[in-house]
DNA sequence: TATCATTTAATTGTCGACAATTTATCATGA
DNA sequence: TCATGATAAATTGTCGACAATTAAATGATA
């Protein structure tokens, strides 16, 4: 067998960090801009140009068009017809919608997780589950790498539900909008001993195959995440009248 | 043949048609591209080339190549880098996982429309089901306007939401998977009353302001809908086995 | 000074040509 | 005859230049 090139480093932690694809320019400038938006380089609202980014990244502006266009498709630029294109800005509004379809999806995820996951994809998921919590001690305050953890976990589970079409939608067009709110609404971690719990219990409905209760699980777990988030905001606007952090 | 002009009598009951957005001719390629697919002109699976397009549509191969990474966005076409694009062509298993996401997906639409659907809106959603049932009363076998009319009740349902990601998410992106697929899978219309029946039922909770129960019904009514695809795929594999039809 | 029209600059949209890669064709040899 | 390798054709990827449109700047007028 030639296999030629991409011998497939594509495991790692990394999400797709080790680019699966980078036979063209195009697809390489994309997943460095899409890097750059979701790690808050590339300042939300900003407007970005075609000449600058080919400039910056020595590439001409064709193919640095397609990469932009594939952004648009992500929602991570917003495009207007002979005018330019800006870095999104979610607003808490389109934060909140985000999460109910996430309700949606991820609760339908672990029903089909529950009724298709192999021991194998459980062991790695409890593996997950160990290694982030490990982190969690080393660095309480800190927390980004629980965060990508938290993605992680999450990752998993739509991928055990073996549906493609909705591992697509959630992990190559939602999750990175996830990511993106974590950076542009500066996301402290939060609520992350009440999270372990609820992890933990989702995993333990998959296992069991009890699909009905890893859906309801699941969805209570994507809830209290959005509700956590909304009170958060409120605490902002109005700082009297929400809550004492927990 | 020259077609260059392609005046475009791009009216029709479309949901869309009436183009948006047609400032720049990539734009226009893509809805051009995008109705010929859908409507099956396109041949599903079958290779399509960008001198080829090019020459067809009177065009450079710089719009033509953003319309198609557009396509390739919505899921229309597949694209392997160096190699060429092809039309999807959509196997029963995927199909199945669209009926899932949809599942998921309008059940929470039918109850965030019920939270939010305004008087106007409700009653527009009567007009449709009205307009529906009286084309099908003319043209039984026909089941072309009726599945239309299916799809634009599903459509307010979704705007009912008021979900701006939900709304993107159904209608720039799975309905036209769902229209892909009645024409390549020759989905004949069937069961025709029964659908009647659960849309009225829907408005009913919907009117009533009861959210719970027209996600319910909206569950139900899809999942029905999906387990008519399945059976009828199952009779055309063994034709013994299956329900008689209704 | 404020407003509006005109001009200027900058950015986006489009095109044709060249380079790189893949696929098809064909010849050669076992 | 089949497999293998080299060659040729076609298609995709990339580039630079020009045209069209928009936004900014300038100046004139009330």
């Amino acid at each position: 067998m030639t296999l030629t090139a991409t011998t497939i480093s594509k495991e790692a932690s990394g999400h797709e960090a080790t680019s699966p694809e980078v036979r063209t320019l195009a697809e390489r400038v994309f997943h460095q801009l899409q890097d750059a938006i979701v790690r808050g380089e590339l300042a939300p609202g900003s407007k970005i140009t075609e000449p600058g980014l080919s400039k910056t990244y020595g590439i001409s502006r064709g193919p640095l068009r397609e990469a932009m266009r594939r952004l648009e498709a992500h929602r991570l630029i917003e495009r207007v017809p002979h005018v330019g294109a800006r870095v999104v800005k979610l607003s808490m509004k389109e934060l909140l919608e985000l999460f109910d379809l996430r309700e949606a999806l991820e609760s339908m995820a672990a029903r089909l997780a529950a009724e298709h996951m192999s021991a194998d994809d459980i062991q790695g998921l409890r593996d997950v589950l160990a290694l982030h919590e490990g982190q969690s001690d080393l660095k309480r305050g800190e927390a980004y790498y629980q965060r990508e953890g938290d993605l992680d976990f999450h990752y998993r589970i739509v991928q055990g539900s073996h549906n493609k079409m909705l591992m697509n939608l959630l992990c190559d067009d939602l999750y990175y909008l996830v990511r993106l709110y974590r950076t542009q609404f500066s996301a402290s971690g939060a609520r992350p001993q009440r999270a372990f719990v609820e992890h933990h219990r989702i995993v333990d409905a998959i296992e069991a195959g009890d699909a009905e209760l890893a859906e309801l699980l699941m969805r209570r777990h994507v809830s209290a995440s959005r509700a956590n988030v909304a009170d958060r905001y409120a605490a902002i606007l109005d700082p009297q009248t929400t809550t004492p952090t927990a």
